[in-house]
DNA sequence: ATTTCATATTTGCCTTGGCGAATACGAAAA
DNA sequence: TTTTCGTATTCGCCAAGGCAAATATGAAAT
């Protein structure tokens, strides 16, 4: 079935994480780092997971992949994640990780074919996200 | 996160049609015995995956074991399962087992309080559900 | 009391997938 | 080239949970 699957990918805390952030736009593995405040490892590992399972494409950008949504989403996926949304008043850590998204560098956008690479490492080598553990 | 033991309950291909089907209306092991046509043992053990994990009541019927989905549905299972009735289309092996469902023989009607222990004795005796392998 | 029947649980085994730690890789910078 | 940096993967380990087969339980019939 192929509901399953779906429901394979929502069924990890990090990854229900990883994908409501993706709902509000395409990310790199740094933005993630910086809102979750997770290991690397774990983020690629699920993200990797999420990419096996179709629920996720990425794209090169210089040094950084990008990870997106898969679009468009299917009809399942798509009716799921506006239950997601729905469920955002119930769980406050989602809540917390949009605002902490928000509140990021907004010149830190990886993901952004506008800003120049060579921007972006000079914000990275500043301290970037990924180095604000 | 109670999100995720929602998905985990939802993320098995058995637990995924028991719930499909406790969307219409009470019922009993032998009841989804005739309808999936999977062993007893393992209807019963998740049946007891849900139940531990809060989405299912039961109640004993004399001999039966009468299973219902919790009511009222907290607000992510409601939610939850309109999706799961609008992937209906999409998934075949849901709609198989409704037809089944729909097609048993409404005399077998354990959950139901106002047909006598007595009566459904007689109809299993005769080649019930559960003996219809 | 004994048997029957519906259902539940236990046992032993196996696969999936979680984790941290360490390491590999590939693109750009130096 | 060599280094740096963002990201991916591998390794060894562990827990959850899937399965079939066997067995236990408890209510009703006999």
């Amino acid at each position: 079935m192929q509901l399953l699957r779906l429901y394979h990918c929502l069924c990890d805390a990090t990854r229900l994480r990883l994908i409501h952030l993706l709902v509000q736009r395409p990310l790199c593995v740094c933005h993630f780092e910086a809102v979750l405040r997770l290991p690397q490892a774990k983020i690629s590992r699920h993200l990797a997971y999420l990419r096996r399972h179709g629920m996720v494409t990425t794209e090169q950008r210089g040094a950084w992949r990008v990870y997106s949504l898969v679009s468009p989403p299917s009809p399942p996926l798509a009716a799921h994640l506006t239950c997601l949304h729905d469920a955002l008043a119930e769980e406050p850590q989602l809540q917390r990780d949009r605002t902490k998204l928000d509140r990021l560098d907004p010149e830190m956008d990886c993901a952004n074919a506008a800003v120049p690479r060579r921007k972006l490492l000079r914000l990275a080598r500043r301290g970037g996200p990924s180095r604000s553990k």
